[in-house]
DNA sequence: CACCTCATTGCAATCGATTACAGCTGGGTT
DNA sequence: AACCCAGCTGTAATCGATTGCAATGAGGTG
């Protein structure tokens, strides 16, 4: 396996591995005889560069490394279609790793990128305070982005949507809907961006004058079970509010999915948003309200900052950048158009 | 970056760097103070090995290579989620690479996979025949696997499921719902999977004699997309038959949702089948009836091959397995209980 | 006390590609 | 004719970890 070297490509084309090199790698000047002579024997003998030797020389890569907190959740692998997508651009390929949602593994992981040398990494963390010691670390030795979640009190650069915007413009559709209730379903505030999320969903219900019982903010985790869950609890602990507010698109389903189940439609009696816009969220029954995050561009300014890091000296590298893209309602089928009341109401 | 190396550790510890290794890789015998000193050390530089530089020198990376049609795709995304856990416990990390369906990209993927001295590929071939000459000739350098699909006239180990046992369930099923006429909606023939699914589905209908109108196979792509077309033009050009059995969820959720948007309950009028059991399938409306693929275990063989085949010399590899696994059928919604008719027939 | 054994430890080569530096050659200058 | 220069090519050092071989020294034996 990986037999062929430049030293065997050198040796059938009676020239030096310095040659070689130089050929294949367009460095340098080379004749064009020799160029031909070259290129014919590495491609008799298949010749393919190691990797991993040049790598060990350069100690570039051209390797990007991504972490997300679980590569089942349709939001991230989109997320990480994008990123690939963006760096293809640069030349860079992408290693990607899957934390499982543990700190620990995302440590694990984190540690493997670095001493893979690759040159950059991309991570969304898995929780709001036990991924920084990781991530600290981890940015200390590598230009680092996060992504869509940050860890508090870490200072990289972050790449992201203002969730609080997003989540006005949630409310000021709910209300206009009618809502005078509404309750939160999230994950736990171990992730920043249900942390995010709910802050921008309580401010804006306050100016609103929606009503938000305490025990009505329900914390769980990203996933359709949660949402169902978190549903049933609502329903057998004093029932349902106008209005459910979902920090992301999994949760929206399971609870949209649970309303209808326990007889109360979606949206006549109970309107339910979600966040993210997966794919699946079109295909719900109904159709999801939800927010749509600009993934290609979050993935595009992300690539753009690691890119930057990598050709600044570290020592000199400017402050770091927290850019945030606004994301866009995409009003559907389970929220009520303006002004109609809850049934019966 | 990645700035403590081996030598600093030696002299920090006073040793050779060959003492340092051997402590650190724990081969070899050092006595017990000298170890002391070498971990006490490399833990105050926090010193990391240098993968790079380990995987040149042993030629070995602890790292397998994977590359899947589409990373969007659930039932990709969960196979390769089996497939970490799986390596996990063999202490190897996982690299993966989306081909975007592109036999040219997945080519590079390969190609650059076997660059960076992988331990060993595992692959679901993007299309039938095109993706051969860079599986065929990555299979020469590397030991791999071809995982779910699989390229016409390969030699390399396989491991999926068998598609025509689980067709047969399928149209058992619908038979016994009263099915007698039938469609079938997939990818062009150009996946494995496709043909294989396909040739059950033909023989058993035969079999059960289920009309199958040469009209009524539609072969596009897997997507949601091309599953609404396809029923939008069955019901164009001569309505829709008693049941609708399609290549894969995706394809089975877009024709669910046609089917009712164009006014035809599922499954009153029409039963609609899946294939892969992702997630949403269970939570779509109707849920699907669908075929559930062993991931884990599928996923599992894949990795014990792949260790056998790194263990043995590849000169005397021996004759290539195919291990094919029984799926199940899992009944849902989208299909009627036994015996019932079609509504109105 | 001479000599042997065996556990430790160090030296230096090695993996494969890159590149600073030096050497060579042929043509152009003065 | 002596000298320069530019363009090509080769030699050898380098990246960091591993490991065969040799050296060292402590302890044991006769």
């Amino acid at each position: 396996m990986q037999r062929v070297t430049i030293a065997q490509v050198a040796e059938r084309a009676g020239v030096s591995t310095a040659t070689v090199s130089r050929v294949l790698s367009r460095r340098g000047q080379v004749s064009a005889a020799v160029e031909r002579k070259v290129r014919r024997a590495a491609d008799d003998l298949g010749y393919q560069v190691n990797v991993i030797a040049r790598a060990l020389r350069n100690s570039r890569t051209d390797t990007v490394g991504m972490v997300v907190p679980s590569i089942t959740n349709p939001f991230f692998t989109s997320l990480v279609e994008s990123v690939e997508h963006a760096l293809g651009k640069e030349g860079k390929e992408l290693f990607l790793c899957d934390a499982r949602s543990d700190p620990r593994i995302e440590a694990r992981r984190l540690a493997s990128l670095v001493a893979r040398n690759v040159d950059g990494i991309i991570v969304s963390p898995s929780h709001g305070t036990e991924s920084r010691p990781a991530v600290q670390q981890t940015a200390e030795r590598l230009p680092l982005v996060q992504l869509d979640r940050f860890v508090d009190g870490t200072t990289t650069d972050w790449v992201g949507v203002d969730d609080v915007a997003a989540m006005r413009q949630v409310m000021d559709h709910l209300h206009e809907g009618g809502a005078r209730s509404a309750a939160f379903i999230g994950s736990l505030m171990t992730h920043s961006s249900t942390e995010q999320r709910f802050a921008g969903f309580r401010r804006r219900a306050e100016e609103l004058d929606i009503e938000v019982r305490p025990d009505q903010v329900l914390l769980g985790d990203y996933s359709v079970e949660w949402g169902e869950a978190a549903v049933a609890r609502l329903i057998a602990e004093g029932g349902l509010p106008d209005a459910i507010v979902c920090a992301d698109d999994l949760i929206a389903l399971g609870a949209t999915r649970a309303c209808r189940a326990h007889g109360f439609p979606v949206p006549g009696k109970v309107q339910v948003t979600g966040y993210d816009d997966i794919e699946f969220s079109r295909l719900a029954e109904p159709a999801l309200t939800t927010v749509h995050q600009p993934r290609d561009r979050i993935a595009a300014e992300a690539v753009r900052l690691l890119a930057a890091a990598g050709r600044t000296n570290e020592a000199e590298r400017g402050p770091h950048a927290h850019i945030s893209l606004v994301p866009t309602l995409v009003v559907r089928d389970s929220t009520r158009a303006t002004g109609a009341p809850p049934e019966g109401a």
